[in-house]
DNA sequence: TGTGTTTAGATGTCTATACCAGTTGAAATA
DNA sequence: TATTTCAACTGGTATAGACATCTAAACACA
């Protein structure tokens, strides 16, 4: 289980082992794990390790300490962290439902100076529109509106769009999203909403726009959308950095 | 600047030195703070000690630690991570505005079988239900109903609550908050919200129902909150874990 | 000039020990 | 029987020292 001679920290190795007993469920929530000096004691290792690699699984929120009582097992699961940095497929599947998408104009626009600005690119440069209509069960849920640099992702098709975007700008252009700033606002849906959402005039939505980043900072892509009010909530988890 | 005599840990008062310095810029991002064995010898507490509380401040994302090279500031991000999660007051106070509130209504009542659930608590079990309009800069931003069990936080007043809530949880109560749920969804202001936001009828508003949860996971507070949208708009940045 | 090599100093890991401060339940006491 | 006391746990704080690993600058050599 421990291998004090493995170039791997015995305090990770610790960690690792009592992260998979939570994972497997051999280990259940408020269930008390064994005391530091058992630890200590069992695998001959000193009180300060066991406490670092149990520091470490308290600050990723697996376990929670009390003094006096002893180390036990949280309940939720530290996932979920990138509620909101998914795409709309990946978002409805995990509601249980069937997304898809209906096409309204795909073309090549040169960058005005708001959309320059939060690309971080050169005004006019050139950037690809996507508009869709976001449906899930076969129901209009969102209108969508995708802006990409157009240098970063070359050879977009209509035939890719229809597919999988992202499946196709993180498997076949090795591109990784690291990082997404959202704008959530309310707000009344306007025409185009009205006739393409197919809601009634005066119906609420909610405006969410996206902004995300690649590893090295650069940002890669805008999306505005519009959810039906009636249908679309928002979820998101957050964690308080430990004191 | 550290006293060993004192009852708060060293480690404590060295990581609220160093905090200090970095918020009032007397350490500048990206700039290298002293090493571990000159707090070491500095002011005559051991490596480990030292340690501790640059531990802390790494999680916190106060520093970050390049082995071989030193422990450096990081740039002013800490904030960002909680934002939703931090209280109206914060909330506004980064945005530059100066909060407020009314109450309304403060009373303890039984827990409806809803409330309860989302609580974890027995129906009918007494909570707290304090209303109040939240206002920025002396305007009406949002209409806030929080809900607290009223074992987990007892002998709340008016006055406490009018002071600060939070701080009152946070310090007297010594309970910390380490993870929240957010739903957020878009509406039209109801008549109440009408009347005391001071929208008009058919305004769109931003509902936002958080339930907050303690280190153990035992949920704290449901805060239901109506937000003006045309004056509210939610942020939030999310990373991706990394692969 | 350019390329290895040494070295000082940084963080990283780990040990062994000590005492403090809550918690709990069983033994001693009223 | 009911209550109090206390010992044996728990995690929390702190020390002192050892060795590992990494970085960057100084140095030596070809």
């Amino acid at each position: 289980m421990i291998d004090k001679q493995s170039p791997i920290p015995i305090y990770h190795q610790l960690e690792e082992y009592i992260k998979q007993l939570i994972e497997n469920g051999k280990l259940k929530p408020d269930e008390a794990i064994p005391s530091e000096r058992e630890y200590s004691e069992q695998y001959q290792i000193s009180r300060m390790t066991v406490r670092q690699a149990l520091n470490n699984l308290v600050n990723d929120g697996y376990l929670y300490r009390q003094k006096g009582r002893g180390t036990f097992v949280n309940k939720q699961k530290v996932e979920q962290k990138l509620q909101g940095l998914t795409s709309f497929t990946e978002d409805m599947k995990e509601r249980g439902m069937m997304p898809s998408s209906r096409l309204i104009s795909f073309e090549i626009i040169p960058a005005e100076p708001q959309l320059a600005r939060k690309l971080d690119i050169k005004e006019n440069t050139p950037v690809y529109e996507i508009k869709r209509v976001r449906m899930a069960d076969n129901l209009p849920m969102a209108l969508e509106t995708t802006y990409l640099p157009a240098n970063l992702v070359k050879g977009l098709t209509e035939e890719i769009i229809n597919k999988s975007l992202y499946q196709h700008i993180e498997e076949k252009l090795s591109l990784t999203i690291r990082e997404a700033t959202q704008q959530i606002e309310a707000s009344i849906a306007k025409e185009t909403e009205v006739n393409h959402l197919q809601v009634d005039s005066g119906s609420p939505v909610l405006l969410i726009v996206r902004t995300s980043f690649l590893e090295d900072g650069t940002p890669f892509e805008l999306v505005k959308s519009a959810y039906r009010a009636d249908r679309y909530k928002f979820v998101h988890t957050m964690q308080r950095a430990a004191k």
